[in-house]
RNA sequence: GGCCCGUUCGUCUAUCGGCUAGGACGCCAGGUUUUCAUCCUGGUAAGAGGGGUUCGAUUCCCCUACGGGCUACCA
């Protein structure tokens, strides 16, 4: 049994969260919840020039909605806040300073600019920049400069950041939950930033330390991490603290073309990559939403869910608690998988059947105008009728328009094929069979109508279409007599007599 | 370019040396519904290529190709 696991999702508030760190999230939350462990939310905002106003709300509203809310994290204490990066600033320093005197690391003051024209120098030569051991030695930095040099600078109040001294020579051995054994060449790595000039530390260095301060037990996150994993194990190593054990999940592809999924694809191919609608702040361009494009949450956590791992059996429809129980990061799939959006209407379909119809009526009656004075039973009534071939709510005027209102108009193909010659008689019949029911009921209609038209040899069809066409004004919809049934007895007769007087 | 990771039907995937390669989405056909949709049944379609190892490779190893990620004082 395994004791006090603890994981964090730990997203950047430059934006919304797109499905793919909805997905991180949410295999963190598995996992979690599984071992009886803790879901930590930490904010990672040290770059302050991307922060984005209202990236963390959204962040927290977006867990929120699709039902994998943290245990800990911002306004939710569990000792070992603060929960945003910015706000434990001052933590960091001390560790970098650590490692300089550990000679793990060391200052260096060569500016952005000199480095960036060095990185376009060697590019030229159709070389690559990498600033590590071949180069330090030559750069401005506290290994090659004096003592007394460096310390007049720093006196001097010069810029400085703080980088890794990555080892030479050395074989790295790396595990990962989902890839197993990784080797790495330690020559091939850089002498990446730890803290940076404006008193930040960079991503490596407060994840490491975060991520130990909080005593988290597995890191799960995304693929594109994974060369930093050299780095991040390196840098527990030179702490001599005990690494977390990581597992990097493969990324979410676009559904068509090549590449990652990103924030712009959505728009672009018509579904949406965020869960909840998005404003930006900046440019005030909307993305569309899960939530507002009529998914419900356990379509989507299911979908999600599927997006890389599987249970190993052919069962596909999971609820949470389902997923809770048999999620497995060791049968998380290796490779990135293509996003695709028809599979996450198949699952809305689905579980658009479990939902209860008096909720779907009422999101029905908020979503069209049409109906807010429309009594709730009645809607609820259309709904349980019609949810069956709809895939989201803003299905379901279309599929029912005629349970509130006349037909305006009738389908041109649909008139042709039912209205005929003879099929105003035929109407008048029905229309005064239906005058003579006295107890209104499926039952009863179905009965007389049908009993009438076996009685008289007339054939179903010459009945059924016109009589479809003129309740709904063309062929489709559930069973007539649920329709007349709904719609009542005079409202029957009156589109009854409409189409007679219209369509002969 | 360099480094790392990956590669089974169009897509998501099962298979952990014995396979007639299974399921789901999509698509197609049939049935139910005397409508449409749902639903049911069936069909379509895959091991990137080349070398090894082995009695036997989709499965293990190597090479190539292709795909993806990273390569910032961004995360």
């Amino acid at each position: 049994m395994s004791q006090n696991i603890r994981v964090r999702f730990a997203p950047s508030p430059t934006g919304p969260l797109h499905i793919g760190g909805v997905r991180t999230a949410l295999f963190n939350y598995l996992f979690a919840k599984q071992q009886k462990g803790t879901f930590v939310l930490r904010i990672e905002d040290t770059d302050q020039n991307r922060y984005v106003e209202g990236a963390e709300d959204y962040i927290i509203e977006a867990l929120n909605w699709c039902g994998i809310p943290f245990d800990e994290g911002p306004g939710k204490d569990g000792g070992f806040g603060p929960y945003r990066q910015s706000e434990r600033k001052h933590l960091y320093k001390q560790y970098a300073d650590e490692l300089v005197a550990k000679h793990k690391a060391y200052y260096a003051f060569d500016t952005s600019e000199e480095l960036d024209a060095l990185r376009k120098e060697r590019e030229a030569e159709g070389n690559t920049f990498i600033y590590n051991w071949h180069n330090r030695n030559r750069l401005n930095n506290s290994l090659a400069l004096s003592r007394e040099e460096v310390q007049s600078k720093i006196n001097n109040g010069d810029d400085y950041v703080i980088r890794f001294l990555s080892p030479q020579d050395q074989t790295l051995e790396l595990n990962d939950s989902i890839r197993g054994e990784m080797s790495i060449d330690t020559n091939v790595l850089d002498d990446k930033v730890l803290f940076k000039s404006d008193g930040m530390p960079t991503y490596h260095l407060a994840n490491i330390v975060d991520d130990h301060l909080m005593q988290i037990t597995h890191v799960i996150r995304g693929e594109e991490w994974l060369p930093s994993l050299a780095l991040h194990q390196q840098l527990y190593d030179a702490f001599e603290w005990t690494a977390p054990q990581f597992a990097h999940l493969p990324l979410i592809l676009k559904p068509t073309g090549k590449g990652k999924l990103s924030k712009r694809d959505g728009d672009k191919l018509g579904f949406p990559v965020f869960l909840l609608e998005w404003q930006d702040p900046r440019t005030q361009e909307i993305s569309k939403g899960y939530k507002e494009e009529g998914y419900f949450p356990e379509a989507v956590i299911n979908f999600l869910a599927f997006l890389g791992w599987n249970p190993g059996t052919e069962q596909e429809l999971f609820s949470l608690e389902q997923l809770v129980e048999h999620f497995d990061l060791e049968r998380v799939h290796k490779a990135g998988a293509r996003f695709d959006p028809d599979k996450t209407k198949w699952f809305n379909h689905h579980y658009m059947q479990d939902q209860n119809d008096e909720k779907l009526a009422q999101a029905f009656q908020n979503y069209q105008k049409e109906l807010s004075e429309i009594d709730i039973n009645y809607i609820t009534m259309v709904v349980g009728l019609i949810k069956e071939r709809a895939t989201f709510i803003s299905d379901f005027w279309k599929l029912s328009h005629y349970f509130f209102v006349a037909p305006a108009a009738y389908d041109e193909k649909a008139t042709k094929k039912a209205f005929k010659e003879d099929t105003a008689d035929i109407l008048e019949k029905v229309a005064d069979i239906i005058v003579h029911t006295k107890e209104f009921t499926v039952q009863n209609l179905q009965a007389k109508i049908k009993g009438w038209i076996t009685e008289n040899e007339i054939g179903f069809g010459k009945v059924m279409m016109p009589l479809r066409l003129s309740l709904v004004g063309e062929l489709q919809g559930p069973d007539v007599f649920e329709i007349m049934f709904m719609i009542g007895k005079n409202e029957s007769i009156n589109r009854i007599k409409k189409a007679i007087s219209e369509l002969s």
